[in-house]
DNA sequence: AAATCGGGGCG
DNA sequence: CGCCCAGATTT
C-alpha cells in the first residue's frame, strides 16, 4: 500500500515542471493576483470558498476599496459588512472574517499570521483556506487542496474513491505535500486549480486537447476522464412552502431582521410565513400583525433554491392604512442603499417601486 | 460522518 | 433539472 502511494507520488512529480510551465503562460490576470498581500489573498480565499470566480470579481473590488486593510474590516459596522457581501452567500463568511480581524490586531500585531497552524486557528479558515493563504502569501511549502485540485489529481492518478472522504483528501493532500516545489509553492497549488478551471472541467467537458499534461494522465490512458472525480449522491433538497407580503403604507415597505442564527442569519426580509396562505388567511394573519388591510392581491408564485432547502414562494401585495409596530417600515431607497436582502426575496422586493406607484 | 450554510452558471 | 463551484463549521 504505501509502496502504491509512493509510485502515485514519483508519477505526480513528473507534471511540475509542465504545469508550472503552462500556468507561466496562461494564468488568468484576477482583482486578486494584482497586489497579492496577505490581506488581499485572505480577502479572495474566504470569497471564493464555494463560489465562482467570475461571481467574486466585482465583490472583491468593492470590498477591498471600502475596507482596504485589516483595522478597516475589524472596526466596520455589521451592516456595512452584511451588504458588502450581500447577494454572495454564506454570510458566516462575513462575520468570521470580521472575528479573524479582531484577533489578528490582539494577537497577530495587526496582520496575518505567518504559518499554516495559526492560521488554521482562525475563524473560517480552514485546511484549504490556510493551505492557499500560507503558500501563496507566505511561500510556506503546504498543500491547498480545493474541489478543483480533487478532480484533478483524481483524474491524474485514476483515483476512484469518493473524493467526497476525509481519508481521500488527506491521502491527496499528502502526496501533494512531498512535491511541491519548494521555490513556487503558490504557484504550484494556483496552477493546480487554474488546471482544474480551465482544462480539467467537471463532466464530460474536459479540454484534454490543451491540457499541459495530459500525456501523464492515467484516467486519460484508460479512457475514463468523464467518469472521474467520483463523488457520493448528494440527497434530496427538503421543500418549504412559505407566503411572502409586500406590504406598503405611506411611501414605505414593511421589513424585519430575520435571527441572528441559522439560515441568512441577520440579514433583513419581506414579512413571510412559512406556509403556503390563502388570501383569507393571509388576512388573519396581517390582522394578528395589526395590519390594517386597505387592499390586497395575490402576487406571482416564485421558487428559490438553497443546497439543502427548496422555498416555494406564494405573495401578497398588501395596501395598509398603518405603519405597524413591529415591523420596521423603510422608503426604497433606504432599503437599497443600507440593509441586506437575501436574493430570495429579490422576485418581491424588485416590485416594490411600482406597487408603490400604483394606486389600488 | 452527516447536516447546515447561498447563489449562480451551464450542459 | 441536476451538478458543481478556489469549503468551513456544527451536530
Amino acid at each position: 500500500m504505501l509502496n502504491e502511494i509512493n509510485k502515485t507520488e514519483q508519477h505526480l512529480a513528473l507534471i511540475v515542471q509542465p504545469l508550472l510551465a503552462w500556468y507561466d503562460a496562461n494564468a488568468r490576470i484576477l482583482p486578486w493576483r494584482e497586489q497579492p498581500t496577505p490581506y488581499h489573498v485572505w480577502i479572495s480565499e474566504i470569497m471564493l470558498q464555494q463560489t465562482r470566480v467570475e461571481a467574486v470579481k466585482p465583490y472583491f473590488d468593492r470590498f477591498i476599496r471600502t475596507l482596504p486593510d485589516i483595522a478597516a474590516l475589524a472596526h466596520a459596522p455589521v451592516e456595512q459588512l452584511l451588504k458588502l457581501w450581500e447577494g454572495l452567500g454564506y454570510y458566516s463568511r462575513a462575520r468570521n472574517l470580521q472575528k479573524a480581524a479582531g484577533l489578528m490586531l490582539d494577537k497577530y500585531g495587526g496582520e496575518l499570521p505567518r504559518s499554516y497552524e495559526e492560521l488554521r486557528t482562525l475563524p473560517g479558515i480552514g485546511p484549504y483556506t490556510a493551505g492557499a493563504i500560507a503558500s501563496i502569501a507566505y511561500g510556506i511549502p503546504v498543500p491547498a487542496v480545493d474541489g478543483n485540485v480533487l478532480r484533478v489529481v483524481a483524474r491524474l492518478t485514476a483515483c476512484s474513491e469518493d473524493i467526497g472522504k476525509e481519508s481521500v483528501k488527506k491521502q491527496m493532500a499528502g502526496m501533494l505535500k512531498q512535491i511541491l516545489p519548494d521555490d513556487r509553492t503558490g504557484d504550484f497549488n494556483q496552477a493546480l486549480m487554474e488546471l482544474g478551471a480551465m482544462i480539467c472541467l467537471p463532466r464530460g467537458v474536459a479540454k484534454c486537447a490543451s491540457c499541459p499534461v495530459a500525456g501523464l494522465c492515467r484516467a486519460r490512458e484508460l479512457d475514463i476522464v468523464t467518469t472521474l472525480p467520483v463523488k457520493a449522491a448528494q440527497k434530496a433538497r427538503r421543500q418549504e412552502q412559505k407566503t411572502v407580503f409586500v406590504i406598503l403604507a405611506q411611501g414605505r415597505v414593511a421589513l424585519k431582521q430575520r435571527p441572528a442564527k441559522g439560515l441568512l442569519a441577520g440579514l433583513w426580509e419581506l414579512p413571510n410565513e412559512n406556509s403556503c396562505l390563502t388570501t383569507a388567511k393571509a388576512q388573519e394573519l396581517l390582522a394578528l400583525w395589526g395590519v390594517r388591510v386597505d387592499a390586497i392581491h395575490k402576487l406571482p408564485a416564485a421558487k428559490h433554491v438553497f443546497t439543502h432547502l427548496e422555498w416555494q414562494m406564494t405573495g401578497y401585495a398588501v395596501y395598509a392604512a398603518n405603519c405597524t409596530a413591529g415591523l420596521i417600515w423603510l422608503k426604497p431607497e433606504q432599503l437599497t442603499e443600507n440593509l441586506a436582502l437575501p436574493t430570495a426575496f429579490k422576485p418581491y422586493t424588485e416590485q416594490i417601486g411600482v406597487l408603490l406607484a400604483t394606486q389600488h
